[in-house]
DNA sequence: CTGAAAGCGCTTACAG
DNA sequence: CTGAAAGCGCTTACAG
C-alpha cells in the first residue's frame, strides 16, 4: 500500500503529486492540510486520504522559507557531559515541544569557536529563538548577538551590558549567603572555600556570598582559606588536600559546586577525617550524586526544572510578541540538609 | 558599521541585496560564496567584503531546498536524563560536526509517540541522516522506518528484521559471559542476577550470558536467583533486598547495569553486609558513578566514545554513497576491576 | 568569467 | 469554495 515511486520519477511525494492525483490545485491541497476554513469538508477528507496513501509529509524547508517561521529553537549547553544541565534541558525541551517546537541542542563545548559557530548556524537555519548558556562573551560574540534579530534568552548566564536580553538564573549570591549562614549558625568560624575558576561569574557570586557572610560575622576571609580552579571531583579532591594541608583547623568547607564538594569528601574519607564530626562540607547544585547513600551531601538545590521551563516560557512570549522583552528572573535555591554538616562542638 | 536596514525595507540582507550593492548578478554572488572556480579573484574579494559589511549569512532553508541537502543529522536518545548516553552523544556530535553537520538531538523520552514524532520531524525537515536508539519498535514505527529513504544507523539497538539497517552495539552476551566467568573464576557458585525489564533486548542478552555461563559450569540458574524490573539505583536497592532476603547464601551478584549495581551496594551497605568480603557485586556500563571513592564498582566498560564515533562514521559513509549499506559493528566491552569483587573463601 | 532564467516545494493574497 | 500566479532565497544548467 505504499506509493514509493510516483510516475516512475520522483521518490517522495510532494504537494504537486497529491494535487495531480486528486485533480485539484496545489492551493487547495495546501489549504486542506492547514485546516483553512474555506475548504469543503469533502475535499479536506480526500486530501487527508491522499496524504495517507502517499505517506506525504510537507517539506519544512519550503514551509519555513515562505512563512519565515521554522518552529525550531536552539538551546546552547556549555558541555554535553556536564550532568548539571540535563534536567534543565529536559524541561526546556518539554515546554517547547508542547508548543510544537523542535529544539536543537548546541554543544558549546566550553569552546569559544563552537559557541560562535552555533550562533551562525542558528542564523543560517532561521531558528525562531535561542536559549543560550555561553561561556565566552568576547567582543565578537557580543557583536554577533546584537546583530541578531531573533528572540534570545540567557539561561544560567547574565547577558553582556548594553544588550537587553532577559535571563533566568538562580541568585547565586543570595543562595551562598544561605548556606554560609547555615554553617555559621552551626557554630563554624574556620570555614574554607573551594571555588570554581575565577573567570566564572557564578563562581564569583558564590564567593561573594562567602566573603560577605564571613565579614558580617566579624570573620576575615583569609586568602589561605580560599582556593580556586576547577569544577570537577578531581579538582575538589586536590583542593581539599591543599586547603586542609595548610589549615588543619578548618571545621567547615563551602564547596562552590557539588562535584567539588564530592571531591572534598573523597579526600577527607581517604585521610580518615570524619565528616561531619571533624569537618562539615556543604555543596551547591544538588546533583543526583549528592543523594547517594555514601555521600549524602548537604547542598543548595537549584530549581532546575523550573528554570528550564521559565526560560522556555519567556522565549515563547518573546516569539509571540517581538516588541516585548520580558523581565529576567532570579530564582531562589533551597537548602537541602543531608548528613555532611554538623554543629561544631563548642570547645 | 552595521547595515541593519537596507533600503529602508528588509531587515536582514539576502543575496539579492549583496548583488544589487555590488552591481553584479545574484549568480555571481552565489558562485563567489561557494568558491566556484569560474569567478574572478577580484569579484570574489568584493563579494566577501560586501558579505562582511552586510553581516550576511546565506539562508540554509533556501539552500537546503534546492540542494536537497541540509547538513543536519538527527540523533535520537532514549532519555535525556540517562547519564549513560552522554559521552556517546558527544562523540557522535564531534565526529559529525567535524564534517560540517549540525546534529539535532531528539528526546525519545521512553515514549513511543515521541519517537515517532521525531522521525516525522526528521522527514519534514529533510535531515540527511539519522542515528537512532529507539525503544519502541512497534509496527507503525517499522513502517515509518521502511518508508524512509534517509540513511539510518541504529546505535545500541538492533534493527527490526527485514530492514537492512546497520547498527553499532556492544556484544552484550559476550560481555556478560566475561563478567560471569570472572565471578566463577573467583570461586563463586551462588550467583544472583539483577536484571532490567524483561522487555529489554540488551537486558536479555546479558541475562543469557548469565544463564549460559551458569549452565556451562554445571550450575542451575534458579528462578529465585534472578530478579527483573528496573534500571535505576532505587530498583537495584529493592531488588537486592528481595534477592538477599530469599537467598542469604548468595556470594555474588551480577547487576545488569551500574545503576542497579550501585543500588545493590547501597542496600548491602545499609544492612552492614560487607562488600566484597561477604558478597561480590559486578555491574555493567562503567558510569562515572562507578569510580567514586566509596563505590569502586567492578564492571564491564562499554567503549562509549568509540561506539558513537563509529556510528557517525557509518552514517557518513552511507550519506556519501547511498547505494552502500555498511556492515554492523559489535564491539567488545572490557572488564574494569575495582573493589567490589573478591575470591570466595573456599569453605 | 558573468548573467538571465528556471526551479526547489511550499503559502498566500487576489480573482472568480 | 477553488485556482492561477507570485514569491520565499537560494543554486545551477545554459548561453554568451
Amino acid at each position: 500500500m505504499q506509493a514509493g515511486f510516483i510516475d516512475g520519477g520522483t521518490i517522495l511525494a510532494n504537494i504537486k503529486d497529491i494535487a495531480k492525483h486528486l485533480g485539484v490545485s496545489v492551493s487547495t491541497v495546501s489549504r486542506a492540510m492547514n485546516n483553512h476554513p474555506d475548504v469543503r469538508q469533502e475535499t479536506k477528507l480526500q486530501v487527508m486520504e491522499a496524504i495517507r496513501y502517499f505517506n506525504y509529509r510537507p517539506n519544512a524547508l519550503a514551509k519555513g522559507l515562505i512563512q519565515k517561521k521554522t518552529f525550531t529553537i536552539g538551546l546552547m549547553v556549555p558541555d554535553l557531559s556536564d550532568p548539571f544541565p540535563t534536567s534543565l534541558s529536559n524541561a526546556v525541551e518539554e515546554t517547547l515541544f508542547e508548543q510544537g517546537y523542535q529544539v536543537v541542542f548546541g554543544n558549546g563545548n566550553r569552546n569559544s569557536e563552537k559557541e560562535k559557530q552555533f550562533l551562525q548556524s542558528a542564523i543560517e537555519r532561521q531558528f525562531d529563538g535561542l536559549i543560550l548558556t555561553p561561556d565566552f562573551l568576547d567582543d565578537e560574540f557580543i557583536e554577533l548577538l546584537s546583530s541578531l534579530e531573533i528572540p534570545i534568552v540567557f539561561l544560567r548566564r547574565r547577558p553582556p551590558e548594553g544588550l537587553s536580553i532577559p535571563y533566568v538564573d538562580v541568585d547565586h549570591y543570595q543562595a551562598a549567603t544561605v548556606s554560609m549562614n547555615y554553617l555559621i549558625e552551626l557554630g563554624h568560624r574556620q570555614i574554607g572555600f573551594i571555588g570554581m575558576p575565577q573567570s566564572s561569574f557564578i563562581g564569583n557570586e558564590r564567593l561573594r556570598g562567602y566573603t560577605d557572610v564571613m565579614r558580617k560575622n566579624g570573620l576575615t576571609p583569609e586568602a589561605g582559606h580560599m582556593i580556586f580552579g576547577g569544577r570537577t571531583i578531581e579538582s575538589g579532591r586536590e583542593a581539599m588536600g591543599k586547603l586542609f594541608g595548610h589549615n588543619p583547623d578548618l571545621t567547615a568547607v563551602f564547596a562552590a559546586n557539588d562535584l567539588l564538594g564530592i571531591g572534598a569528601l573523597e579526600w577527607l574519607a581517604m585521610h580518615d577525617i570524619p565528616v561531619p564530626e571533624k569537618v562539615s562540607v556543604i555543596g551547591f547544585d544538588n546533583l543526583e550524586y549528592a543523594g547517594l547513600y555514601w555521600i549524602q551531601l548537604t547542598t543548595m538545590e537549584q530549581p532546575r526544572r523550573e528554570m528550564g521551563r521559565r526560560a522556555a516560557q519567556l522565549l515563547l512570549q518573546m516569539i509571540a510578541d517581538k516588541e516585548y522583552t520580558p523581565e529576567s528572573e532570579l530564582m531562589e535555591a533551597r537548602l537541602v540538609i543531608r548528613r555532611t554538616c554538623k554543629a561544631r562542638l563548642t570547645p
